[in-house]
DNA sequence: CTTGATTTTGTTATAGTATAACATTACACA
DNA sequence: TGTGTAATGTTATACTATAACAAAATCAAG
């Protein structure tokens, strides 16, 4: 234990080229969305979109703001929508933060785990090898039945150590 | 790894007397404020009363609406005290809640790992051996440095299970 | 097609959580 | 007993989220 796999690999340097990350957010929920039978909509899709502006989570009111060309939709047309691409695993709630990121392999099933920067705001989803089972069975121990698990780090990530923002 | 402390022992039979959390929690708050010569004033006290009120995490309002006697006082003296007790380490914040429960051993340093029932809403807490040391080192692979986890587990305590709250 | 059921989105209102900014009071200690 | 600091009071407001119902888009079957 104490393996952790990086799962934003292309997120390891800090100039990387965003639109890929967008791109691949994108096409992967496409096939999500075909495989299980889910409507990706226009508007679920631009929410999707605007989630994944950066790797630092976003707030619905955030999203909402961007949302509006003309006339501003009101709250639930963003929590609905988010509450749909939450169901897919397309997004994950950071509950220290009230604020939502996607998630770069919905594909997978996996357990999400973040380390958050208390200074670029950045959100990098990791997987430690076998957290998961560790936490399961210290529950089991006390006779608890898990369903989920959060676990978000906050600290620092090594840009803003060594580069740290102005 | 995988050996878990469960710290509120006395918690482990439903039943249990919870006057005697109470007593000990607030004991416990005077020996802590004493030693780091903060000042626990009745205020600080009152509120950290309310939020032992029971094992379950409390929200602000809550006990905003219990402190009132007569004139109800406004929201910021509940965040501030809450504050003051969580900068003790009195009283922890569950995230993924939005409310407040109460720490029944703020006199050792310790992490903070919690199993709660989505039944009847009681906050264990517990400490998984070793897990803080591999949530470091998995970051620490990232480079990213650590300042706080959080670890929140959601699911069902013995209790519920095996005499469910109708 | 067209109808009828279902899902999605729009709309209005309101509930719930938290903090900024400044005034007043209480306390510690010189 | 004054004086500075810490704590609390007060007013206003920002931020987060959902309930309830209306309208519209979509889908499936005839």
């Amino acid at each position: 234990m104490g393996q952790a796999t990086r799962i934003k690999s292309d997120r390891s340097d800090a100039r990387h080229d965003h639109r890929h990350c967008i791109e691949n957010a994108l096409a992967a929920a496409d096939r999500v969305c075909r495989d299980t039978g889910a409507r990706l909509t226009p508007l679920r899709r631009t929410v999707l979109e605007l989630v994944w502006t950066s790797h630092a989570p976003i707030g619905a009111y955030e999203i909402l703001e961007r949302l509006s060309e003309g006339r501003r939709p009101a709250p639930p047309t963003v929590y609905r929508a988010l509450d749909f691409l939450i169901s897919q695993g397309l997004v994950h709630r950071i509950e220290s933060q009230n604020a939502y990121v996607g998630c770069s392999h919905p594909e997978l099933a996996h357990e999400a785990q973040y380390l958050i920067c208390d200074a670029c705001g950045t959100a990098v989803e990791i997987e430690i090898d076998g957290l998961a089972r560790c936490i399961n069975k210290a529950a089991k121990d006390q006779g608890f039945s898990v369903d989920t698990r959060t676990v978000e780090v906050r600290g620092h990530c090594q840009e803003c150590l060594t580069a740290p923002v102005q």
